[in-house]
DNA sequence: TTGTATGCGTTATCAA
DNA sequence: TTGATAACGCATACAA
């Protein structure tokens, strides 16, 4: 490809002016301006980043890093920091983590080795992440996705996952809900999904309420009826759960209507992120929605600041409960109904 | 960031022999390469990717176009790119052309300008896609995916979309349907969209049936009933009916429910993609599958067989029927269930 | 307004 | 085995 040089030269110019052509027109006469950019297009020329960005020492690009792109709450954040970063001139690399300490390490240190700008991660555990030591000794800015602040810690951007599933909870209580559990992936894996445990036991406290054990599955995304099956027998059963993210309450909704049980006439089922699909289904997914665009274009946009070597305030960001038809009053006679071992369609 | 100089400085070496102690260890004496590696931890030293791609004239990154993440279509496939990708020591630069060939055009442009060492693009419409010209006069090897090839275009990977909703549409063929419709997004949109509207009626006039005119949504993921309402009325109304995509189907199944109709009784749905939460939905979701993960597999693998000058054949991917219970035989009575003006939860 | 010269951090070539 | 040096392509300080 050819470069500037080669340009400069069928312009019959020096190489700094045919520069300053591009990067700063008005210092170059008319006249000289025309031959170069004839020149540049007759030679196809594509000014080479690269070499810009070793020069400038900057990169103009910022490390992305989600656990996966699988889950729709992640997809579409990153949607919105991809227009937000190209809006601004920026470019995105992305990677997965797959919640792997080791991985999100080895990610950052590759990230870092291309000199991105600046940093937007989402780990596992913010507070004993491995990457937080080698961050803190950097001077590249960096900020949390959707991980909770810590004090001293790095900074960080999302809503107040305790406070949003108290309210989330609260929400079936005001609906006469007494017997509520909830549902969660493995090992509550994610410091956010600790924080959502908490929110829980704390809303039920507050009301007289005892807080159930966490109901485990054994994935994150999919839910197994067996596990949910022993709350859901005995007097003490359970008339609605809360899920730690959207696409566990779908498949959880999908076991119950396919083992005959109704939703939400024998169980409410809430989720948490409100991904957009939610909207669409019936019955409709009644969730706890984190802003995800704004959290997007939010971290984008506190990045930047960063980069240009402020400290933007990283307040939470606004969660919003949003009412679906998978949720509604506890239903009125205390006998369970019959839960049947589901029946799949697919041979 | 302390850079290889003062490493070699530090241990007392040349800038040449620091160098070597990274590139090529075994070319420098056993003692050297302890005080280099000495020196380069002591300093936090981290090798500058920008430099070294400016000088090896190859970024060892990809750019990735695609249209949206906000489709899982997408997301599924590019997570598959950057775990290959990422195994093949290759990083990804990712962008959204949200459909717009204006955007593709400049996204190429700024990608080839960073020197990416190829490009795994999704574009609207492959055939008089703007960005061809501009890539069949450059030598950074380019690769479609999900697009269909064309004879002269740019090399592509996916399944072969007329074949595949032929088949979707004989398989409800099959079942005992005879009114069978397509749902799509505005327009045709996208290629792909054409070329499943091209199988449906082919597959339709094998069978002597009378393929009908496409019914056109709003919007690409998101079904109105008052679209398809027509349709689903009088004599000939459909029993059956396709989508050019799951999240069209899935929306439409929603919108059916809250109308009181009944997925399959009163109308068979099926998806095209795939995706995942299909198979969690009650009923779950009857769709053609692509082969999302094989297909970013695959593409990077053959973006990188064409980065090393080979020309890797690309045969299209296996589509495969998924059977669900959104799909059964048509109803046997041929009145019409009434249907009601949607009923929303949400106040 | 234009040209000259230098450096960004690395690697490869060539000598020693 | 090691070192000196040039070059990758661009942008800027400085001089003209």
């Amino acid at each position: 490809m050819a470069d500037l040089l080669s340009v400069a030269k069928l312009a019959g110019v020096s190489r700094a002016t045919a520069s300053r052509t591009f990067a700063t027109p008005e210092r170059v006469s008319p006249a000289t301006r025309r031959k170069v950019e004839d020149a540049a297009t007759q030679l196809a020329f594509r000014p080479n980043k690269v070499a810009r960005q070793l020069r400038a020492r900057a990169t103009k690009m910022i490390g992305v890093m989600v656990p996966s792109l699988n889950n729709p709450v992640f997809a579409e954040q990153l949607h919105a920091m991809e227009v937000a970063a190209r809006e601004a001139g920026y470019s995105l690399i992305v990677t997965t983590s797959g919640y792997d300490p080791s991985r999100e390490q080895a990610i950052v240190e590759e990230m870092l080795s291309q000199r991105v700008d600046g940093l937007a991660l989402t780990v596992a555990v913010a507070r004993d992440s491995a990457v937080l030591t080698t961050l803190q000794r950097e001077t590249t800015p960096c900020l949390l996705v959707y991980n909770p602040p810590h004090p001293g810690g790095l900074p960080a951007i999302g809503v107040d996952n305790r406070a949003a599933m108290a309210e989330a909870t609260r929400h079936l209580i005001a609906l006469g809900h007494r017997h509520i559990g909830m549902v969660a992936g493995p090992l509550l894996q994610s410091d956010r999904a600790r924080l959502r445990y908490a929110g829980y036991r704390q809303a039920m406290r507050e009301h007289g309420l005892a807080p159930q054990p966490l109901i485990e599955m054994p994935r994150h995304t999919q839910a197994e009826l067996a596990c949910l099956a022993p709350a859901l027998a005995g007097p003490n059963r359970l008339t609605a759960v809360l899920c730690t993210n959207d696409l566990l309450a779908i498949s959880l909704i999908g076991e119950l209507q396919r083992a005959t049980f109704s939703v939400p006439d024998d169980l409410s089922v809430m989720g948490f992120d409100g991904i957009d699909l939610g909207r669409r289904l019936y019955p409709s997914l009644c969730s706890m929605e984190q802003p995800r665009i704004e959290i997007g274009r939010a971290a984008i946009a506190s990045l930047l600041a960063m980069i240009q070597g402020q400290s933007p305030p990283l307040p939470f960001l606004p969660h919003a409960l949003r009412e679906g038809e998978s949720v509604g009053a506890p239903p009125t006679s205390r006998q369970a109904p019959t839960l049947r071992s589901p029946q799949r369609n697919t041979p």
